[in-house]
DNA sequence: CGACCGCCGGACAACGTTGTCAAGGGCCTG
DNA sequence: CAGGCCCTTGACAACGTTGTCCGGCGGTCG
C-alpha cells in the first residue's frame, strides 16, 4: 500500500480511502490510485485491516461432516447468505467429536469471526461463554447447545416428523412398526425416538427398537434380528438418511413398508419409491444464517428458537399394506 | 495478552513464548502464564500474529459447489489433510462463474493463505501470476488452468474413462451408442467427448451426441429426440453424475443400456444397478492437498501432473444386450 | 574467589492498515 | 472583498503480536 501511495503520488491514507470506497476522494485522484493498484497487483492485507478495525467480515461454521449431503446442502445455503452480506465463510467438520468441535470454534474465534453457526457434537458449551459475552453471536443448528447457554437455535420438528411417519404407517394398517435410529446420545435421534414412541402409544415394543451408529454390519444384524422375531415388524421407520440407505441395503429385497427420516437423492427412482419425512437443509442453513446476521447487526432481542416443519413425501414404500 | 502478562506478573514476550511453545521459559513461569490464560479466557489474535510473522497456517479451496456430492467429498478429503498439517481450510463455491472464482481467490489471497487449491471455472488465470511469483503455491484440480500458467494439476483420466465405457458397451454388442455430456466448454466434458469419439471410431454419429448444462427439461428433450430417430441408440453413455441421474429420470423406464461417468450413492440399489466409470474424489482431494503441502514446505521441483485412474464398476445397466 | 558462560526474562520496534485530527485550497455568501 | 465553510488530502498513532537484542542472575570452571 505504501508502494501504491508513492506510485500514485498520494498519501497512504488516500489509498486506504480508495480501497475502502470511502467518500471524499477526488474522482481523478481515485482513478490514479486505482491505476497504481492495478499496475502493482496490490491486494489489501486483510490481517492488518482486521487488526486495526476489529471487523472481519467472516463467519464460522462448524458441522459434522461436509461430505454428508445433508450438511453439504446446509453449508452451501449458509455460504450463499454469507456471500450476500459480503462476508467470507470459514467452515470445518467436527466428525461428531466434541474435542474437534471445540478446536474449530477456538480457531474461528482466534481469527475473530463475526459470528458462529454450530452443529454441536459435544454436550457442554460453557467454553463459548467468554466469546458470547465478548459479543460474538452464535446460532446452534440441528441440535441445541448444552445446558445453561441461552443462544438462538434452529431445530427441526423431529418428534413431530417421527409422529407423522408413524401415523402414516398406522393409517396403512401396520401395528408392528420398528425403529432404527442413531446413537440415542445424539439429540435428533433421541427426539425422533420420543416422537415415535408417543405416536405408537401402547403399540410400542422395545424389541422393535435399535439405536446405534449406522454401520452396514450393525444395521444388518438389527434387521436380521427383528425379522426373525415371532411377530416380526411389517413396517420400518428409519431415523435418518444414512440409516435409510444402509437399511435398504441390509434388507436386500425383504422389504417391509418403510418410511425414512430425511429425503435423499434418487429416493424417487428406487422401486418402490422411498417414502420419507423430508427436512429442508437449505432452509435450515438460510434461517440460521439470516438469524446470525441479524444478531451481528445488533439485534439483541431475546433468543429465538424457530422449529422448522417437515413434510411427508409418499412414494410407495410407506404405502405398502400390512 | 497484555492483561495475561500483568496477571501472571511477567513480560509480554514471555506470554508470547508460552503461547507459541518456544523454548527458554522456566516451567514454573510457563505454568503461571497458562493459569492466567485460562483464568482470563484469553485467545491469541490470529490477525496480529499473521501480520507480524507473515505465516498463516491456512489453505484456500475454490470448488464449483459444496452441495455437489463430488465436491463435498473432495472438500472433506482436503480438509482432513489440511487439519493433519495443523492448518485451517478456507473454502468457497464458484458456481461455475469465473468472476466469482476470481473474487474467491482474491479474498483468500487477501487473507494471506499459504496455498490454493482451485477447481477453475474460468479459462484465464493470468490474474494468479503475481500470487504465484509472491510464493503462494497453487494446485489445479479436476481441470487445468488457462494457457500460459505452469502450475501443478491433479486430473482424472477423462478420455481413458470414456473409452473404457464405450469399449464395455461395444463388448456387449452395442453399435449405436449415444453420449449425453455437459457444456463442451467444460474441460472434463470435452475430454470425455474426445475419448468417446476416439473409442467409437467410424461408429461415431453426431446425431447421438448432446452436450448442455443438465436441466431436467433439456435432458428429456435430448433423450426424446434420440429415441425417436430411425436408428435409435441401444446404449447411452452419460458424461457425469448429475447427467446420469437426470437421464435416468428422463428415460422413465425406456431404459437402453447405460454407463455413467462418476459413481453415485444408490447406483447399486436401482434396478438394474447402474454401471459406472468411477472416479475417486477423495483421492483427488488428498493427492492435491499433499502436493500443495509439499510445495508449501519448499519443494520447487518442476510442476507435476498426476493423472488419476478410473475404474469401471459393472452393476447391470451396462451389461444389457443390444 | 573471580570471571565467564548459559539461561531466562524484558524492552522495543515493526508488521500494514485505519481512525482521528488538522491543514490547505477553492468557492460561496454577506 | 473578506470571512467562513466544505471538499480534499495528509500526518500520526494505535491495533496485538513477534523478532531482535540486551541485561541480569546463577552456576561452573579456572
Amino acid at each position: 500500500m505504501k508502494d501504491v501511495a508513492s506510485a500514485a503520488g498520494v498519501a497512504l491514507k488516500t489509498v486506504s480511502r480508495v480501497v475502502n470506497g470511502e467518500p471524499g476522494v477526488h474522482p481523478g485522484t481515485a482513478e490514479r490510485v486505482r491505476e497504481a493498484i492495478e499496475l502493482l497487483g496490490y491486494s489489501r492485507n486483510e490481517s492488518a485491516s482486521v487488526l486495526r478495525s476489529g471487523r472481519t467480515a467472516t463467519v464460522g461454521l462448524v458441522i459434522e461432516d461436509v461430505a454428508d449431503p445433508f450438511y453439504a446442502v446446509l453449508s452451501r445455503a449458509v455460504e450463499d447468505v454469507t456471500t450476500g452480506y459480503g462476508c467470507m465463510l470459514l467452515s470445518g467438520s467436527s466428525s461428531e467429536d466434541p474435542v474437534r468441535e471445540r478446536e474449530l470454534v477456538g480457531a474461528f474465534c482466534a481469527r475473530r469471526v463475526g459470528g458462529l453457526i454450530v452443529v454441536p457434537a459435544g454436550a457442554d458449551h460453557s467454553y463459548l461463554r467468554p466469546e458470547l459475552e465478548a459479543g460474538t453471536p452464535a446460532v446452534f443448528v440441528d441440535r441445541p447447545p448444552g445446558p445453561g447457554l441461552d443462544v438462538d437455535t434452529v431445530l427441526t420438528d423431529n418428534a413431530g416428523g417421527a409422529g407423522l411417519a408413524v401415523r402414516h404407517l398406522l393409517g396403512h394398517g401396520h401395528t408392528r412398526i420398528a425403529f432404527l435410529g442413531d446413537e440415542p446420545s445424539i439429540f435428533t435421534a433421541a427426539r425422533r425416538l420420543h416422537g415415535f414412541r408417543a405416536a405408537l402409544g401402547h403399540l410400542f415394543d422395545e424389541r422393535l427398537v435399535a439405536m446405534r451408529t449406522p454401520t452396514p454390519a450393525g444395521v444388518r444384524a438389527d434387521v436380521d434380528r427383528m425379522l426373525a422375531l415371532d411377530a416380526p415388524p411389517t413396517a420400518l421407520f428409519t431415523g435418518n438418511g444414512r440409516l435409510t440407505v444402509t437399511a435398504l441395503r441390509a434388507l436386500a429385497g425383504r422389504l417391509p413398508a418403510l418410511v425414512g427420516f430425511d429425503d435423499f437423492e434418487l429416493a424417487d427412482l428406487l422401486v418402490p419409491g422411498v417414502t420419507v419425512v423430508a427436512q429442508d437443509p437449505a432452509q435450515m442453513g438460510r434461517v440460521a444464517a439470516e438469524l446470525l446476521f441479524r444478531r451481528m447487526h445488533g439485534d439483541t432481542g431475546p433468543s429465538e428458537h424457530p422449529l422448522l416443519p417437515v413434510r411427508l413425501i409418499p412414494r410407495g414404500s410407506g404405502e405398502l399394506p400390512a
